[in-house]
DNA sequence: GTTGATCCCGAAAGCGGTTTCGGGATAGCA
DNA sequence: TGCTATCCCGAAACCGCTTTCGGGATCAAC
């Protein structure tokens, strides 16, 4: 079954190609009736223009790429996931390709990026989970390549980026517990290098300094982003002997950990243990009990993202594309009043 | 920053661009010594081949679409996440790229994959959860373009496919409640137009015959693949008359939603009713009590599958690319023994 | 009936590679 | 030395579409 090309369809037409191109893409040096001809004939003989044909012709590749982060919980992927679809949506409506590339290492990441830009299969690409100080992001500005960062590093102001308010957000779960008279809260975070657990760490940090509880090391965990992660965490701190009478986590996986930690030591999330995620993944209503959580809309975040890519692939001014949102509180059962007595 | 592109390299070389390109893709009849002088300034001078140009000249695209279903629910996304990263350790072996396209209907998704094939972006496509009758695999039949199937309609016998024995899976998970002493066991499905629903439906049925159990239809629950199907699935069945002592659900979405439903009217999974879920999600491992399940490992089924449509989209034979893998019986906590007494 | 302006379209040159074909140079052998 | 076989590489067509440029028709105006 061979397709019908763009000579096909000017030959049955008694034209040239490049008037037949120049119909179909609208051009005003067409007249109408000959426009209103060739879009007949192109869908009556379904045509469509060969995209690797017209990337070259044009020099646009017309697709983007979002580079998945290596090392990231099987839990967390739902988040990746509904961004997809976002990110989808806003490229659909213009006809581009979302191509996924995922790696194996950060080496591995920069060089898929390289090859992603010197290749000219994408004219944008999409980067999540930054570093505080990230060499993708150095790469792709020194390359002057579009892109747009879910998250933003150390000094974030000459790109363009989507964010959370990740300070802001940990002010506010962790303030929300100290409300609820809790005054030894745990942090369940990761690696400092990321840039959204540095701000969450800072936000914690805050918190507590506005209510004058002195910061401890010692109940600060930061783990990988693994699967397990939380639940090893919590138990160091519950098996101690000056537990934390709630947690605040980076992420709702660790979260899930946090809590499965609680459980397997007869305890109850909420009740004798406090603990608040972040994600405000859908699991979280189904755990038990279900899990308190800081959310931000996945989907909605994904299709900015692309709607940014896009423009900042018009010409837009990187640097003015730059947005932060603000994380929501879901209340929901394991964050509760501290308990007067403690449960060992 | 210009790339450097094949005339460059070239005119550097002193060399034809021919010469240079057939150095490069490892032509026989270039000499030994010229193929590593052009191989060393390829990569000094950075040289990467337009993807698009070489696409365009060869007529190989060099990557595969995959087509993400319209509803699914978010929380068996992990499933798809996974499933990508296969993939794409398959594809990327090669260099090829894989994107993804979402559909917002079954009309919608016919339709893409229409343009995909047409317009020439991929040279082979995936799809997942086939209908009993696919119209999309007959569209991809019917054009000759190159795919495989995540799952397999009715009649199966000559495309590629790739599956779950889904009735041996409900089987297994029916007769291990059945050896438990459950006698009714409801059923929480999916619309029966989905041939993994219809298998699994077929599995539970054998395995009551298998055991002299009679086949109750209003313990029979076939709800959308939404979020929340099967909290009230499971709550219509817990507030009838005779409710069943165990379910069996074709997803861990479903079953997560069965836990709530049984923790609401403070019962105990696995001991006051039991519960099997599907799909061996992480999850699982977190909910309380941890759920048991059928598993099937995601990363590794991805990397067969592009694997298989590599080799198809090379020619060869789909039929004889049909795999029937076995899901795994995962105990957790949510299947126990039946209780004598009524619960009520 | 010329002249200009306007409207459409044809012609042709790319875009950056791949691949076939043919022949010059070198080597092998008589 | 002369003749064929072999080894390499240059030349050129081509993949399918875009886009610039220029000019033939058409039409209004003088």
């Amino acid at each position: 079954m061979k397709r019908t090309t763009l000579k096909d369809l000017a030959k049955s037409l008694e034209l040239t190609e490049g008037t037949v191109s120049r119909a179909l893409n609208g051009y005003a040096d067409i007249s109408a009736r000959t426009v209103e001809r060739v879009q007949q004939a192109a869908v009556l003989q379904g045509y469509k223009a060969n995209q690797n044909a017209r990337r070259l012709a044009t020099g646009v590749a017309e697709a983007v790429a979002y580079v998945i982060p290596q090392n990231h919980s099987s839990l967390a992927e739902p988040f990746v996931s509904q961004l997809l679809r976002g990110i989808d949506d806003a490229l659909s409506r213009r006809g581009w390709d979302l191509l996924v590339s995922h790696s194996r290492s950060a080496d591995d990441e920069a060089e898929k990026i390289q090859r992603l830009i010197t290749s000219g299969r994408v004219s944008g690409v999409l980067l999540t989970r930054p570093f505080r100080n990230d060499a993708r992001i150095k790469l792709l500005q020194d390359a002057g390549f579009p892109f747009v960062v879910h998250g933003r590093s150390a000094n974030c102001s000459d790109y363009a980026w989507y964010d959370i308010d990740n300070k802001l957000a940990f002010t506010t779960s962790v303030s929300h517990l100290i409300e609820l008279g809790h005054r030894r809260i745990g942090f369940v975070g990761a690696p400092l290098y990321y840039n959204f657990a540095f701000q969450r760490l800072q936000g914690y940090k805050a918190a507590l300094r506005k209510s004058d509880i002195q910061y401890d090391e010692s109940i600060v965990e930061l783990t990988e982003l693994k699967d397990d992660a939380g639940e090893s965490a919590a138990a160091n701190q519950l098996d101690s002997d000056n537990p934390p009478t709630a947690f605040v986590c980076v992420s709702d996986t660790q979260a899930l950990g946090v809590l499965s930690a609680i459980r397997t030591r007869r305890l109850t999330a909420g009740v004798d243990v406090s603990v608040i995620g972040y994600d405000g993944l859908n699991i979280g209503r189904h755990t038990n009990p279900p899990l308190t959580t800081m959310a931000q809309p996945q989907v909605q975040s994904g299709r900015e993202l692309g709607d940014m890519l896009l423009a900042v692939i018009d010409g837009d001014d990187p640097a003015k594309h730059q947005v932060l949102k603000r994380a929501e509180l879901v209340l929901r059962d394991t964050a509760g009043p501290v308990r007067d007595r403690n449960y060992h």
